[in-house]
DNA sequence: TTGTAAGCGTTATCAG
DNA sequence: CTGATAACGCTTACAA
């Protein structure tokens, strides 16, 4: 069924029908009512592929989610979703997998979509580096710093992740903790991961902690499974720590899980400090503590500085925002040590 | 930039491009090698949608996930794309909100992307009735029954909701509790949480057990916090239960919470058992004792459906698959009574 | 207010 | 093997 069949069907030509279809003013109340009655009968939609190849710019704003089971990604699209009504336009979100090239699938969305401009929650400097300079809307990627990437229309935001980083084990150190260990994400091929890890590290210097990377850090995906066993693993290899920092909320409560299968209880005999702020947090025994970004800023930064670019015109910016430490329960004090290991 | 200027700069004509760019044979080498060249370097992309408009098949399936920030889709939707080389047909993912109409956006997807077949993560029985007819194509519903709504083309699996709420029950008698309560879905709108409530039902009435939907049921929406805030409402209408049933593991989760909060300790005070049967489960604490889906007979199941009808025109065949006991932490015999409630 | 006709970027069917 | 040319279903001037 087409538009064309609809034409015949009511006795109007296809011209009307369009109109009517698209909410278009100059048409009689007569043939509105009687072709959208005909179309509510027969259920027609329009055929979105001939609309949108004849459409030579579309109204909508493109959002590209980088991995569809991601918590915090969830987050920030309700997020984006309720404050969608203050900008005018609507989002068209399309989720890809976490290997895939977000860039060229933005390329494809672009001309198919034709939209105002595109929102990446997630993505990696590589593949913007590589085919980002095809396109020329205006910009906005979450998660990960472009500022050194330094395209015009492509601004970001980003939670201060070197901060956090800090933040966390000055927490730890605060607590009264000497000897920490990392669970963290794979510095090569993410730059967040990479900036929490030069943010702890920069923080056990100011301290005057001893950290070796080989002993005292795991490198693992983010998921429940690769946090368990990276806790796991440092156990195996070192069994004087009295708390670990993981770099997501994921990952520590797989850790967490790990540390009380081993007969240590949290925070008890080993603190637990996470990042990301999730909502899963709140609910686990115990309650994680963490490292949280603000969803809440993280959207709106975004959709301000996309709808300024869309709409001023105005050049990348890379903005980043602050996050805040929760105190819940998986960090405590540790126990009174019998002797700091190393010093006799 | 389109197959045009392609055409123009590599100096063949649009024909040929064409069929260069959709690996067709009947081209010269020389040919193929030279406008392969041009479009990489100019980063080109076919216009999906001019391609798709004159296409009248596609060559995929659709999968309709309803809800994007559901575990168990996720889970689902992992399976089915491991599983994806043994059909033949790449699959197309589209996610929409919990509340819209799947039905309707299938109709849309289909003739937009014209699919061979569609499988739907999720679905209401209603929105079936209402406008499934509209779409003629084989499609299974997964997790929901159709075997009702009789249409020929439309196959579903479920696992066994009625069995697995009346096993759940079972394996919570057996243990010794005698007072058991249930968080549920409602079930007004979702048949799964009704054929729940009702396999529960089913064994309560089997032992002989007294229920109280007034004061032992509570009706919620799938969250950790609704899981959470039912268990509280549980607590204070009623101080004497020994156990929770609880019909999806965030609820469960979430109810734990609001047990240890309330100075309950999980399983010692009181048992919980879940269904769902996520990963996220596995590494709670305690870990959580659930009814089990099984992702993969669920996803096998589905896709053996969709083929048989997509090739052979196989009718509508509505399945069940069974469900497992896991019996890990979060539910243990309750502790001995100080005579039983009710009965001097 | 309504009808007509020219594309949008592809694919597919023809002749060459 | 290659090049014209007619659709695909729709929107949008422009004409009536």
């Amino acid at each position: 069924m087409t538009i064309k069949d609809l034409a015949a069907q009511t006795g109007y030509s296809l011209g009307t029908v369009s109109r009517v279809l698209n909410n278009q003013p100059n048409v009689s109340n007569r043939a509105r009512e009687v072709i959208l009655k005909a179309a509510k009968e027969s259920g027609f939609q329009l055929n979105a592929n001939a609309k949108q190849l004849k459409q030579h710019r579309g109204t909508s704003v493109l959002v590209i989610c980088k991995g569809n089971n991601n918590q915090l990604f969830s987050s920030l699209l309700e997020e984006l979703q309720s404050r969608v009504a203050q900008m005018k336009y609507p989002l068209v979100v399309d989720y890809i997998d976490e290997n895939e090239n977000e860039v060229r699938q933005a390329i494809r969305l672009c001309q198919e979509k034709k939209p105002l401009g595109v929102l990446f929650l997630g993505g990696s400097r590589e593949h913007f580096r590589r085919d980002f300079h095809h396109i020329s809307l205006p910009c906005v990627l979450v998660t990960n710093d472009a500022a050194d990437l330094a395209f015009p229309n492509l601004s970001s935001v980003t939670s201060d992740d070197a901060l956090a980083g800090e933040m966390a084990i000055d927490y730890l150190v605060s607590l009264g903790h000497r000897k920490i260990v990392l669970i963290g994400g794979e510095r090569e091929t993410s730059d967040t991961a990479r900036k929490r890890f030069e943010g702890a590290m920069a923080a056990f210097e100011k301290h005057s902690l001893a950290f070796d990377p080989e002993r005292d850090y795991e490198s693992i995906r983010f998921s429940y499974e690769d946090g368990y066993q990276a806790a796991r693993t440092l156990l195996c290899r070192n069994r004087e720590f009295t708390a670990v920092f993981a770099v997501s909320d994921v990952m520590a409560i797989g850790a967490i899980r790990a540390l009380e299968d081993a007969g240590k209880r949290v925070p008890r005999d080993v603190s637990v400090v996470g990042f990301d702020g999730l909502t899963i947090g709140e609910y686990t025994v115990p309650r994680l503590s963490t490292v949280a970004q603000s969803v809440q800023m993280l959207a709106q930064k975004s959709i301000e500085l996309l709808q300024s670019a869309m709409e001023g015109g105005k050049n990348g910016r890379w903005v980043t925002v602050p996050v805040t430490l929760m105190q819940r329960e998986s960090a405590a004090a540790p126990k009174r040590s019998k002797g700091v290991p190393g010093i006799p």
